[in-house]
RNA sequence: GGGGGUGUGCCCGAGUGGUUAAAGGGACUUGGCUGUAAACCAAGUGCGUAAGCUACGUAGGUUCGAAUCCUACCGCCCCCA
């Protein structure tokens, strides 16, 4: 009777349902739950991940934050690391064909992606397969019989091949089979749930029809939504230019932070953060800026550490609160050789020093008016400035050098 | 296999012989306002300090002159088989 309320009010239960968006299905998931408490067998909570980029950011770590939270509750993380599927590119919520990755790029990533990894997740408490192992050994024949388990009916269903098709997009042949390994694969590590991204559903139910077919009971679906990028509306990605990278500097992970957008602040706090959903409320009802401040805190402290957070804090108040210029400078040094009467053409110094990327970039800049020395705003991207030693150049409102004579 | 479309800058998308480095929107950059939020306003966004160069799927051709016309090739989509 009381079974209902008694899983319910499981502190850890909870903790691993926080921010979730959908299960399926939660009865089975108490059901596991409940047998793992009774017969002290911990549940396999897979997560499959393909390493097309070797760095890791939030949205990276969502998902692994969940296994984490698993594993604190005493279950076995199986983290899955698609040698393979990246050899076949996971057409999930892309509107083109995915670039697939050769076997070697595949492993040479896998490596920077696991010492991220490993700063979210227990690697005590960690099954690390290689989906290769059991991809490898398969025939042609094999492949053709995994493929007659589902239908094209049911991939065209799909919203992002819908969507593809309708646009007159391509849509390859082999983005078809992607769902079926990544399916494949929890049948053969027998997973007890899945945890993915909304965009991974289909694979996801597809893991529990195979399962099922192949006599094993079916895994729990287990979805997070997508953490959105510091832009506030696109998919956080590298190559979106949005992405808070779990690796960034604490300074660059407090300022991205800083520019989120408001809306999105509950959702980096539940899904990114360690704080407990109480003290999240709390936080969300104060004042948004200072709330975002203690976002900013909460994600530098996680990645790095409490003196770092505070550090950062205090130079982002400086730097950008205040406009006064940051403590430490990275130095550039100015060849001797460069100088003509010891000046030195202002464009060629913004480039040199590397605060542009291109001449034609940094005139821009100049023109509008974001090229400062020492405070002192330039105007003319034809002068010649006269460089001293120990000057600060400043390119819009985030990019300092310190000018250095060699 | 047959027929019909289509391919433009980071993206979408105008442009069918000459002020077209290419309308418009998005995105981004800089400045203003501010909480590096949102909203809003202004300027800008191929390369080159300049002369100029390079660009509209690829390669040729016609022309004083082409993203615009012709030929071939490539990619993609649709219909029929």
């Amino acid at each position: 009777m009381s079974d209902e309320n008694q899983v319910s009010s499981d502190p850890a239960l909870e903790e691993v349902m926080r921010g979730v968006i959908s299960i399926d299905t939660t009865e089975e998931l108490h059901r596991k739950w409940q047998s793992s408490l009774k017969t002290g067998d911990p549940l396999r909570v897979k997560l499959g991940v393909d390493p097309t980029n070797p760095q890791l950011h939030l949205g990276h770590a969502v998902p692994l934050r969940k296994l984490r939270q698993f594993q604190d509750a005493g279950h076995i993380a199986v983290l899955i690391i698609g040698d393979y599927t990246a050899c076949v590119g996971d057409p999930s919520g892309k509107d083109k064909t995915r670039p697939t990755l050769t076997h070697d790029e595949c492993r040479e990533n896998a490596q920077g992606y696991l010492e991220q990894a490993w700063r979210i997740l227990d690697q005590e408490r960690t099954e690390l397969r290689w989906n290769g192992d059991w991809f490898r050994e398969m025939s042609f024949l094999d492949v053709i019989a995994l493929c007659g388990r589902t239908t094209v009916a049911r991939q065209l269903e799909r919203d992002d091949f819908q969507k593809r098709y309708a646009g007159g997009k391509p849509i390859s042949l082999h983005e078809f089979i992607y769902p079926l390994m990544q399916a494949w694969d929890s049948v053969q590590v027998n997973a007890d749930i899945e945890v993915g991204g909304t965009d991974q559903t289909f694979n996801l139910l597809l893991g529990r029809d195979l399962m099922r077919q192949e006599g094993l009971e079916p895994q729990v679906c287990m979805t997070t939504p997508l953490l959105v990028g510091t832009d506030g509306s696109m998919k956080m990605s590298k190559s979106h230019g949005n992405s808070i990278g779990i690796s960034d500097p604490p300074e660059e992970m407090y300022g991205k932070t800083m520019s989120l957008p408001d809306a999105q602040m509950g959702d980096y706090f539940t899904l990114a953060s360690d704080l407990s959903l109480v003290e999240i409320e709390e936080v969300l009802a104060g004042s948004p800026r200072e709330a975002k401040g203690t976002l900013a805190r909460t994600l530098v402290r996680l990645y790095h550490d409490e003196e770092k957070a505070l550090a950062a804090e205090a130079h982002f108040l400086r730097v950008f609160s205040q406009r006064e210029m940051p403590e430490v400078i990275e130095e550039y040094t100015v060849a001797a050789t460069d100088l003509e009467d010891g000046k030195i053409w202002i464009v060629k110094l913004i480039v040199d020093a590397g605060l542009a990327q291109k001449n034609n970039e940094a005139r821009r800049n100049i023109e509008g008016g974001g090229v400062r020395i020492d405070e002192q705003r330039m105007e003319d991207h034809e002068s010649q400035v006269e460089v001293r030693e120990g000057m600060v150049l400043q390119v819009g409102k985030r990019k300092f050098r310190r000018i250095r004579i060699g």
